[in-house]
DNA sequence: TTCATTTTGTGACTTAAGTCAATGGTCAGG
DNA sequence: CCTGACCATTGACTTAAGTCACAAAATGAA
């Protein structure tokens, strides 16, 4: 079991060696091909997962077929459904690996355990949760910059990476505009600057 | 002190007489007119509210000197910036009462306290902040939908209510168009059904 | 009731981005 | 080296929504 997860841990809180046999006792370690699905539309999701190597997106296909991407999560990244995984209702999401990938996960039963016995897990996890929370806020706030190019240079500053490891028509899907005004923006940046 | 709070944490935890003793101990009762603020941009925000009547609006304004409305916040739930007040960080945000309200707040410093000894806290907390970050992320999910008269038809859904209390504006702003497109969206709906 | 302020509605015009369709590039597998 | 799948680019056209300007309601304080 790798230590990514150990160590993103600590950057909340404390971890004694005790916690981390615990820990190793509640996950499982799991690999993934480029293409495979963590989960899709309709299915329950009873497991978190943590991205231990790889690369993820999280997507919703709307009813005109159009896939809008949510999230990519990296490694260090935890992903999948929340709303899903703590209401136990089926999900409208997708997450699939966009490259080979290693995850760590476990299961909701483990996971109330763990909360429950572990003070330190439940301190982790909140300061988790307080953390996603204001990242999802930051991304609502930047569908409310209209412009298109400009949501595309936020994008280059946050997440530089991510630009190089994923096609371009998802990165327009992600910034929630046809991958042609993408190619746009992208064209007259490079003329005008 | 209102009731509304006690009410809204049994919904999640239980909660012992001595838990409201200590509540009432953490908890501040405030006032506000229609048009105060509860904080503004460049404030650092160490205080969490609870609105117990009344109506408020978060929004911030963006470099083109426009508006944009984050939330509104009704009886019952919490309004603040969160990221503000974990971090100690000044916020870009301002919570505006949209009504006469009456608000109950809690320093950073108590709730640090509250959380440290009281475990149905705790519990509370992370409940809320599951349910917040589900809630933020459906919002988010909602501006993928171009339509304007879609996100329209959604809001007078989930928040029926808002529409009677908040001038049509502030209603544009918060679906993120113009008030002459929701102006018009709302006529075709009248002409066409 | 009156008057000022705030809010909403409409028309004319502009503009940013979407759609459609064709083209060209890149890369992996045979 | 060829082939097909996948991805990106570009041009022509369409469309939804924004902007501007003005008028009409609605509201609320005096």
């Amino acid at each position: 079991m790798s230590d990514l997860l150990f160590q993103k841990i600590r950057e909340y809180v404390k971890l004694e060696d005790e916690d981390i046999l615990l820990l190793e006792k509640y996950f499982q370690f799991k690999m993934l091909d480029k293409g495979d699905f963590l989960f899709k539309d309709g299915d329950a999701v009873n497991h978190a997962t943590f991205v231990n190597s790889g690369l993820f997106r999280t997507y919703i296909i709307d009813e005109h077929g159009t896939e809008h991407i949510l999230q990519f999560a990296l490694p260090g990244w935890w992903t999948g459904d929340l709303g899903s995984f703590i209401s136990g209702a089926t999900t409208k999401f997708y997450v699939e690996a966009l490259e080979n990938s290693e995850v760590l996960t476990i299961t909701k039963k483990s996971w109330d355990e763990l909360l429950d016995k572990a003070p330190f897990y439940l301190d982790y996890h909140r300061k988790l949760l307080e953390r996603g929370l204001v990242s999802t806020q930051n991304r609502l706030l930047e569908t409310f910059s209209t412009d298109a190019s400009h949501k595309y240079r936020q994008l280059m500053e946050t997440f530089p990476d991510i630009l190089q490891r994923v096609p371009l028509y998802m990165i327009a899907s992600y910034l929630g505009m046809s991958r042609e005004t993408l190619s746009r923006v992208r064209n007259q940046m490079v003329n005008k600057k």
